[in-house]
DNA sequence: TTGAAAGCGCTAACAG
DNA sequence: CTGTTAGCGCTTTCAA
């Protein structure tokens, strides 16, 4: 039997009423807290069950003045580095009951998506923060936040967040080095004797060019003319484009660096089909090494950042973060591996 | 300046006290509500953003006595279909401002998976969507339950349920049509001239059927032997276990229907794996047409369920449950449509 | 146009 | 072991 009162759900009053006890006694039950009969405890959770009670976890943390609720901040859920990013998050978060609230950024095409260099308002971030500080969750684990270094500064005061797969100073963050990743692959290709080597990169974002300057970096010591063209957004089908663009002019690159792997498989694509091989006519890296990566067929060499790893050690800061405010911010900073596959190979 | 208290977020209180109004002012201001001169809510707007105050929606709906959130449970997110329902459930929430609290079930291998026909506890979507009760959303879209039909209508008494890719008799359901995409699949191989065809198909779970029972029922129409191997899961890794079976024994069979992409894709590697080609050797159907299954090189034949649409209509579902939590519940099914690719080919 | 007061479901001292 | 009493931050009658 339900409720008595339709479509009202059971309360603890409804059930202390139920039982002839107090609604102290009820929460204490619930909670497992000491002080509490072993019969009376039976009695209760019994009624408790009868009366379809749930507890409302809203109404406990604003009684209990914190949070019980964790906020996920993920950039794009088609992406599987996120889906693995959240996997390690809960991994981690999962034996200590705390709620997960996730939040999506909108996706791309926003207004005021600006180019390499245009600096706008930088207020993206802070859309997508919003709900889950108002949700009032303890603190917000963030994959990946694009507003500059000073912007989310200023949000973390709102509410402690730990920042992953990007370094940010003064931030919690857990992080992948970047640059390094970005090096191995591009001199890996350097090494197998390319010279047009470009790099396809995203919108420009603070924060979100340490591949692409690792790239420039690499290029430039090498004494080669670094090329680089901004894809739309970080999709299949922005990779398309972006190779559309690299691939039609008269000194193609014999190789590309793309700044993840869909931007890779989008690249990938294009040139299969204007009639062109990987890697015989193009060499191509990827970055995050998806299970799409992997693929017989597909082979693409591409950079482990280990994500499922970064959102555990995310997961964990996050609970310290929670159990001393104060402490001094973390900076966890990991080596990605290069894997390399069957996309790259000597220029013909 | 934020507020004054270190830590303490600033309340309705604060911002009422630094402008010199009552709080009820302040909260009319927020809500846009008529009744505050422009000049009153302007000085409040600027205090407000000054204070850095932010308001508490789980207060503000407590207070109200109605949810303002709405919960979403994904199965899986490493499945880009369920990143496509969320994109679609969020486009169709967006506009009119509800929270979105994601859930994800809990990774497979919980304890008392079990195999067909062997009627376990059926208690998992319990304990998924438990936590998103207790948060209290207004209603919960779920894609996809995996609970006996009985349970879930159970778990409907506690709070409206939208079931998305599974229709559950009694509870608003939004899907697509599973055996006719699976009869698609298995007569297209039929047309094609095999007779060896078997289905791979995952752990056992009532209205997880659908897509087998229609490849069982084409088969024994023509009279032909079904032969199903149940993967100990959904994933890549999966299809490879179930592939290993499969393709081990001495009548091999010369195409194979996958419950979904993932699985099709690891029926792919484990037979490429074992010199086999696919279609030549072993044609493959998937189902859910990923990105990943239109790659060139992979070439998937699978079966499209619309899942962006599934998820559109789910969110407008969910809208029009909260707007009447009386209407009879709503029946959506949409015929999914078989994406011919190269991965099928007469046997050989 | 503004404010006072009650209460949402729950927790947390503090008494019995 | 059990009950009483205050709030948490916010909305919402109802008066002024």
């Amino acid at each position: 039997m339900p409720a008595a009162d339709p479509r009202r759900p059971a309360t603890q009053a409804d059930v202390a009423r139920a039982v002839g006890v107090s609604r102290t006694l009820v929460s204490f039950a619930f909670r497992g807290a000491p002080g509490v009969s072993e019969g009376t405890r039976q009695a209760i959770l019994d009624a408790a069950k009868r009366l379809g009670y749930r507890p409302n976890a809203a109404a406990a943390d604003l009684a209990r003045k914190r949070a019980s609720a964790i906020g996920l901040h993920l950039l794009d859920l088609s992406n599987e580095v996120y889906a693995d990013i959240f996997a390690g998050v809960r991994e981690a978060l999962e034996p200590t009951g705390h709620r997960i609230i996730l939040g999506v950024a909108r996706p791309p095409g926003r207004p005021g998506e600006d180019g390499p260099g245009a600096g706008g308002p930088g207020e993206w971030d802070e859309a997508d923060l919003g709900p889950l500080i108002e949700a009032r969750v303890g603190v917000v684990i963030a994959a990946t936040l694009i507003d500059p270094d000073e912007r989310v500064r200023e949000l973390a005061r709102d509410v402690p967040i730990v920042s992953v797969a990007r370094r940010i100073e003064g931030v919690d963050s857990v992080y992948s080095d970047d640059r390094a990743g970005s090096r191995a692959a591009t001199e890996h290709l350097l090494a197998l004797g390319h010279t047009r080597i470009a790099h396809v990169t995203g919108p420009y974002h603070e924060g979100r060019h340490e591949r692409r300057q690792a790239y420039d970096a690499v290029m430039h010591d090498a004494g080669l003319a670094p090329r680089v063209v901004a894809a739309p957004g970080y999709s299949l089908s922005a990779g398309r484009e972006a190779a559309r663009v690299l691939l039609a002019g008269p000194d193609r690159p014999t190789a590309i660096v793309a700044h993840n792997d869909p931007l890779a498989l989008g690249v990938r694509e294009e040139a299969l089909g204007l009639g062109l091989s990987v890697p015989e006519d193009l060499s191509l890296t990827g970055y995050d090494n998806s299970r799409t990566a992997g693929l017989t067929g597909i082979d693409l060499t591409s950079v482990d950042l280990g994500a499922h790893w970064l959102g555990v050690a995310a997961g964990t800061a996050a609970l310290e973060r929670l159990a001393d405010p104060g402490a001094p911010a973390v900076d966890l900073c990991t080596q990605p591996r290069l894997i390399l596959r069957g996309s790259t190979a000597p220029p013909a």
